[in-house]
RNA sequence: GGGCGAAUAGCUCAGUGGGAGAGCACCUGCCUUACACGCAGGGGGCCACAGGUUCGAACCCUGUUUCGCCCA
């Protein structure tokens, strides 16, 4: 055994991921210029959780972030891809709280000022653990301009938008019924409501009527009765119409209900009367106010009940509601129960049910907004890929309601409304006032703080510097792609959009990239609470970067949910081991060359093919990518390196390279490939991509071959992969002839691979084999299948050897001379297989083209391409059955056509 | 109740009008000095079902079934 030199001969991305990272940001690459007339690109990030930790949603949107990003870069556009975080009002909340909790205290006994200063605390020790984990997956954002939500900034943005809408008319404070979250114990808006379907009771109750009677009723909240101050009947119903008017008295407590008729009630619910509870239900709020009843509010904010519960004060809503119960049973009130399911609103973050109850909050009247956030998408100026995702939107945005945007928290950005303890005067400004305007009375600020989608309403030009005209809005807005997951359209995508057209008069972004959840190999989504989750950051440290990468985009379609699989991000990394392997051949075999300044045309038939192959995949991975399907061109580049440039092209160089005559080229051309290919994947996969392009050989004058494309603007030569420029449809010749002269190889070497199998040839193993086929074509061909077929000799021949295995190929017929071991039943049995297949082949073939509305209504070239197909077909069969006759054998009743030659396409069809 | 998506090889998924594909898994043979994280070869599918449009349908239309999601 000769010695071998230990190289590295895998690939471990553990050795260069982190070190080309942090040369990327010393060199200052993935910083972006306010170049005035230059194209840009610009995009912000989602800013994720600031007290969160990186999950696979954030590593799937992240990369796809990245990929475009980096495409855009190489393309020779002013990139910004701006980073920050959001200060995620409730969420952090929570953990603080919890942390609180844990040390035995509580925010209230802290108070606002000191809980503040915890949260500030907080965030400053952990709020960059995300944006640094983003930084292993390779996000090229510009960190010169990262922000946060509660910045300085972003909360004067915050401010100035409360502000002006309040001026407009378009916020107000009102006395309303809100979802309240006792959980969180915060107002929460209506889509951070969450209808679930549960198993609970439909519990009848009878209340006596006035002057003898009763009336039955149904409901799933029985302790809300003690709330009752009405009850109410559809006017149509035949068998309540009568009592409209009279006084049902509502048990346990005594009060008098008026029995009133409203269109809202339906019959078949229950008994078809309902109780009304205008305090703790949405609809019974609005029927009050269209009957004037009262409001008797029974459970509080924390979910208990109140004074007005009488004798249930205190108790939590649930212990209220057996002991109602109790009683109602017992004063014979209680009819029946039956199981029931319904819909509960709970809680998006905490799961806990919410309560609907009247509370006087901060609203955005959403009326005057919507039209244009509509009209923007309806005129496609925003787009939303793929394009199903309009409708949800804008099914959601024609339908939208007033946003509630208080909330009963101390962590956010506190809303800019005092109110005069003497007058009671509301002030709305930017700056605290010293007083109250009107009468000089001390003045309270509002003790609520925003919706955390508030201000990443404004992310896109609050981070731009908006209010002020910066000269970052001027150049970099409006942004060009936004990308985030389906689940965020209404939260955040609808609501920047009615924001910046609001307050820019411009569309935030141009095109809305959605994709899918990533899920559990079962399919499931991943969470906590199933501890089925799996952190990207031991992907990576597992497999690298660039594996997950490719995982979490090949094959993957915008918009569709995926499934994570270990399995998957193994093949991934294959690829990359791929790629370092062919990178590690070629490095040994231009070890001392250099590149040509200039480009070379090539001579030799492979050379012609792979830069053809070289640039049909370029602009199939060009058009993809204009399509926003990143998953389509990084299969379609990694199908080219793997399948084409490896197996074949590497394959037939190992011989060229021994040629005196093509090795100089072969030398350029593995390189110009293996260079090619490394900018049309780096966007993918930058790590290794520049881990390999900075060992290869750069050309002498560089920049006359892979600068200065761009006029007026001369380039230096690229320092890094990242700023090369992205490979450009048409930068390479395509040549029909030399990939119809390989697609024969490719056909006849795998015909012999094929008749070796058939008799445990080794591979590798040198054998005779025969072919028979047109001299002038084949010759030149012969020396790429001998080497490729291990086919030693390889003759050209005109004899057909009796003792051998056939295979028939387009335009040829090969042998493999088996003198002795061939056994001829057997080898007649094997060819009359194909006989059939090929016949039923050519049976289809034939009834289409005889087919007149077919020759008559399809286009002409697909005509075309079925009768080139028959007569292929035809010839192989000739062939085949000719090699049948040779052997003696009889003929099979094939019905395809004995003279195949004779019985050209469109021939008169067949009948049976 | 309304809307949307999915249904294609054992598994996970691509494929939107013209010869059913990939990866993994499986079977056979190979450590052919770039790569066993590999090479060569192979088996495997009434493209959910029923109609319709079309010369031609996995693909377009209608309906049905199953699963999932969103909205109310």
């Amino acid at each position: 055994m000769a010695e071998k030199i230990s190289l590295p001969t895998a690939y471990d991305p553990a050795e260069f991921e982190t070190k080309w990272y942090r040369w990327w940001l010393e060199k200052g690459f993935f910083k972006a210029h306010v170049r005035p007339g230059k194209k840009r690109f610009s995009i912000v990030i989602p800013p994720p959780n600031v007290t969160g930790a990186l999950h696979m949603g954030h590593a799937l949107d992240t990369t796809l972030q990245d990929v475009f990003v980096r495409y855009r870069r190489m393309q020779g556009y002013e990139t910004l891809w701006l980073p920050g975080t959001d200060h995620a009002s409730i969420a952090t909340h929570a953990k603080i709280e919890e942390m609180l909790a844990e040390e035995g205290t509580s925010r209230w006994e802290l108070g606002r000022e000191k809980f503040l200063e915890r949260a500030w605390a907080w965030k400053e020790k952990y709020g960059h653990i995300i944006t640094d984990q983003l930084k292993r997956l390779g996000a090229s954002c510009d960190w010169s301009r990262e922000r946060f939500t509660m910045d300085e900034g972003c909360s004067r943005a915050v401010t100035e938008v409360f502000v002006r809408l309040y001026e407009k008319g378009l916020i107000y404070r009102g006395k309303y019924m809100v979802n309240f979250c006792p959980g969180c114990r915060t107002v929460i808006s209506d889509i951070e409501v969450e209808h679930q379907e549960i198993e609970g009771n439909l519990w009848y109750l009878r209340y006596p009527l006035e002057g003898g009677g009763e009336i039955q009723v149904a409901t799933t909240r029985p302790e809300t009765m003690l709330g009752d101050t009405a009850v109410a009947v559809n006017p149509s119903d035949e068998r309540y119409r009568h009592l409209i008017g009279r006084f049902a008295v509502l048990p346990l407590v005594g009060r008098r209900l008026p029995i009133i008729g409203d269109d809202a009630v339906k019959p078949d619910f229950g008994t078809g009367a309902v109780k009304v509870t205008p305090s703790h239900d949405p609809d019974d709020f609005e029927m009050a106010r269209r009957h004037n009843l009262d409001f008797v509010t029974v459970i509080d904010t924390d979910g208990k009940m109140t004074e007005e519960a009488l004798k249930y004060r205190g108790l939590d809503r649930y212990e209220a509601r057996k002991a109602v119960l109790r009683d109602l049973e017992a004063g014979g009130y209680l009819v029946k129960v039956e199981p029931y399911r319904f819909a509960q609103g709970r809680c998006h973050r905490c799961d806990t049910p919410v309560e609907p109850l009247i509370s006087e909050q901060w609203f955005v009247k959403m009326e005057p907004l919507k039209g244009p956030a509509i009209k923007v998408v309806k005129d496609g100026i925003v787009r939303f890929v793929p394009e199903r995702f309009t409708k949800v939107y804008l099914n959601w945005m024609e339908n939208v309601r007033d946003w509630c945007i208080s909330r009963q928290l101390w962590w956010g950005h506190r809303i800019p409304a005092w109110y005069c303890q003497n007058c009671g005067k509301v002030v709305v400004a930017r700056e605290a006032p010293s007083g109250c305007p009107e009468c000089g009375g001390p003045v309270r600020q509002d003790e609520d703080v925003l919706d955390t989608w508030f201000s990443s309403a404004l992310w896109p030009f609050s981070t731009l510097g908006w209010p002020e005209k910066t000269a970052d809005l001027e150049y970099f807005f409006p942004t060009d792609i936004l990308v985030t997951g389906y689940d965020i359209i209404f939260f955040w995508v609808a609501r920047m959009i009615f924001s910046s057209l609001e307050f820019t008069g411009r569309e935030p972004f141009r095109d809305v990239l959605i994709h899918g959840l990533v899920r559990d190999a079962q399919g499931r989504k991943m969470s906590k609470s199933l501890g089925n989750g799996i952190d990207p950051l031991e992907v990576v440290e597992k497999y690298g970067a660039d594996a997950l990468r490719i995982s979490l985009t090949s094959g993957v379609t915008m918009g569709n949910d995926m499934r994570f699989y270990w399995e998957k991000v193994e093949g991934s990394r294959n690829f990359c081991n791929k790629l370092w392997n062919a990178a590690r051949f070629i490095l040994m075999n231009i070890a001392g060359w250099s590149p040509p300044a200039k480009p070379v045309s090539p001579r030799t038939l492979e050379g012609r093919w792979i830069l053809s192959r070289l640039s049909r995949t370029i602009d199939r991975v060009i058009d993809a990518m204009e399509r926003f399907e990143p998953g389509e061109a990084i299969d379609i580049i990694t199908t080219f390196v793997w399948d084409e440039f490896c197996d074949w092209y590497i394959e037939i160089a190992k011989a060229s390279l021994k040629d005196p005559e093509a090795s100089e080229e072969t030398r350029y051309i593995l390189w110009k490939t293996l260079e090619t290919s490394l900018r049309l994947l780096h966007p993918f996969i930058p790590f290794i991509t520049e881990e390999i392009w900075q060992a290869l050989p750069r050309p002498a004058d560089a920049a006359a071959d892979m600068g200065a494309r761009e006029s007026g603007e001369i380039r230096t030569v690229p320092e890094s992969i990242m700023v090369a420029p992205y490979p450009e449809k048409g930068e390479f010749p395509q040549d029909e002839g030399a990939e119809a002269s390989i697609s024969m190889v490719i056909e006849a070497t795998r015909a012999i691979r094929n008749l070796r199998a058939e008799v445990s040839v080794p591979t590798g193993k040198e054998v005779r084999v025969v072919l028979v086929g047109d001299a002038a074509t084949w010759e030149p061909l012969l020396p790429y299948i001998k080497r490729l077929a291990w086919a030693n000799p390889l003759e050209l021949g005109k004899e057909r050897p009796r003792q051998a295995l056939a295979a028939v190929i387009s335009g040829a017929e090969v042998y493999l001379p088996l003198a002795g071991i061939v056994d001829l039943e057997k080898e007649i049995s094997r060819l009359n297989k194909q006989v059939k297949s090929i016949s039923s082949e050519i049976e289809r073939s034939r009834t289409k083209l005889s087919d007149q509305a077919f020759l008559e209504k399809a286009p002409a070239e697909v005509v075309e391409k079925e009768r080139a197909k028959l007569e292929d077909l035809q010839g192989k069969l000739a062939r085949l059955e000719e090699r049948l006759r040779a052997l003696g054998a009889a003929m099979p009743a094939s019905d395809g056509g004995q003279n195949g030659q004779d019985s050209g396409p469109g021939g008169r069809p067949r009948t049976r």
